[in-house]
DNA sequence: CCTTAGCACTCTCAACAAGAGACTGCTAAA
DNA sequence: TTTAGCAGTCTCTTGTTGAGAGTGCTAAGG
């Protein structure tokens, strides 16, 4: 297929602008008036009659304006739209709410949807950090009450595990200091497959079934991706004028709910990949057929080494994609920074 | 006011269900025919003008059928519907669920929402543990990298709060330890106003600083409602008839997802009287303006000495009010029940 | 050969009209 | 007090029509 010419892009760029903003079929009249381009409609309709033929615009009927396809979004993301940055005050505003939030990751994940949300007018998914080499780095015991300990696992990346347990017996919290300490000396520095391997001198019955706990809850981290999703903003979307059917605003709304859907999602394209870039997945891109109506910009945040999650927003198709993109790596960007910070230097 | 006779409660009480059900308006030709009434639609328009002129029922335009008003609701929730309890195998259903998973409270709480979302096809809030008056238990420093320390404070309600400080200098966990150990000896038992007027002999200043963060961290917990709710099911309402207007179903989910909303809502209700009964707002009861076209059924769980939080779910006005309040009652009772389980004993 | 003015054609959308259907309220009889 | 009968009212659906918007095509012009 030979390429778009200069005028071409043009106007497929100038249409895709236009219909994110007003939502309305772009004509040829109203094209080359609202822009001051230097040629006629009728030049703009023949360009537009090719675009049409390659399959980047369609009519809704005949003789109504052009809106872009699916294939006209991703011309249009992939080789049209400049990667702006945010604008340097809201790069600052931004910041200035998350140095104002507590120094804890599920702040600043929480406070990261929120932002997303407010930011892209749209939808915001969230998830939390999670290693897939999880290394054990230190165990405690804290007695809450009877027979009931808290268990608290600290991993490599800074991840942190908790749940509650019930022994056979009631022991006091320097037993169970005593024990920790113990798990700590032998298991520090190494992942699941190390731990399962290794043999316990069976001092004592306890000692030996905390370990095995550990080990257990250990391999389930790499397994299941646990704790909850953050979002946010699903009621701006709901005002975009495509979900006016509710079917399609239920769908959409399916989608953001399932756990499992993004999972899928997340694991096949930007845990897939390498490097950080933001991926941009328009209309399903004929793989996930719920996704038919709806665009996702997504971005991983953390260190691939260390522990990582993905950040998100989901919109309509007719969404603004540069605003999106640069919001989203804005923000997985300065995650990124503060985990790396708060972690390590 | 006069009350009503029993027919006319009967009357009542099948035009509830039978809207619940259908979402149109019900006639008085459908009334004795569908439910086999032993009087004629004649007599059964005479009730109906009654009702309406008595404000429980009203017609959408003249010689239409009748809907019923949120007076209609209230009297139908308040005075005829029965108090039934879920069918036994759809409670070991529940039950059976809540067994499988890992013992955890916010596992439970989760999977509440879950529950309560599809049983009562409405969407389900789930607020998490919190305490008013947290006396402090025991306290663990972690060392997690560099001069970052995790921070778990457990209180006596089993509550568990964590936080990640940046210190000053950069201690051995050993050294952490003997911080805790000494911090644990002096507050245990004690709540925040307590903790703030004790004197401390200022052995060391590292030790008075984490004092220090200990009691702010306390008082931040009486004040702050901290931690994340959990939501789900909302698509789940956007199936509903009433949620056609998506300018209705946006008003909604934004109440669905904002916090500060939910807050005033369980401080008024729930978290303000006593026991653990279950409370039905219809139509925001002319307190909260946005609520006017939605119901919500809420319920307390947990202790009220100890921690307690809320489950509920959302509707519209047209919802199943007797399958919701049997819902959520027995949702909430299992998890007190679960909690005090694995906190007493 | 590319661009553009002119024009006939197509399709949507809003407004209006008319008829069918659904229920009611009222009246009068049982 | 209940009920049959009936006139009246309102919505909803369907059909029609006219205005408006925008296109594709054709032919003229640079």
């Amino acid at each position: 297929m030979t390429d778009l010419s200069e005028r071409q892009k043009l106007v497929l760029a100038l249409i895709v602008r236009d219909y994110v903003e007003t939502a309305e079929p772009i004509s040829s009249g109203r094209l080359v008036d609202h822009f001051q381009l230097d040629f006629s409609p009728a030049t703009a309709r023949n360009e537009m009659a090719i675009l049409e033929k390659m399959g980047y615009l369609y009519q809704p009927y005949t003789s109504a304006g052009r809106v872009p396809t699916k294939e006209g979004y991703r011309y249009y993301v992939g080789r049209l739209m400049g990667d702006d940055r945010l604008p340097m005050h809201v790069q600052e505003m931004i910041r200035h709410q998350f140095y104002q939030a507590r120094h804890d990751v599920d702040d600043w994940l929480s406070l990261s949807a929120s932002v997303l949300a407010q930011h892209s007018r749209g939808a915001a998914i969230v998830t939390p950090l999670h290693t897939e080499k999880a290394r054990f780095k230190h165990l405690a015991l804290l007695s809450t009450r009877g027979r009931q300990v808290l268990m608290v696992i600290v991993l490599n990346s800074g991840e942190v595990h908790q749940q509650t347990l019930v022994l056979e017996d009631t022991l006091t919290q320097s037993q169970l200091t005593g024990i920790a300490a113990r798990i700590n000396e032998i298991a520090v520095g190494f992942d699941a497959r190390d731990l399962e391997e290794m043999e316990l001198e069976s001092r004592s019955p306890i000692l030996v079934e905390v370990f095995q706990l550990v080990v257990d809850t250990m391999r389930n981290l790499e397994v299941v991706s646990s704790g909850e999703v953050f979002r946010d903003g699903f009621s701006n979307m709901l005002s975009e004028p495509e979900f006016s059917e509710p079917e399609k605003a239920r769908k959409t709304l399916e989608i953001f709910e399932d756990r499992a859907i993004l999972d899928d999602l997340l694991s096949r394209t930007v845990f897939d990949s390498e490097g950080t870039g933001v991926h941009v997945i328009i209309g399903g891109e004929d793989i996930w057929e719920e996704l038919e109506d709806t665009s996702l910009i997504l971005a991983s945040y953390g260190d691939r080494d260390q522990a990582m999650g993905a950040v998100g927003i989901l919109g309509p198709l007719r969404m603004s994609y540069s605003r999106g993109v640069s919001t989203v790596r804005f923000v997985s960007d300065l995650i990124s920074e503060l985990i790396s910070e708060s972690m390590g230097r």
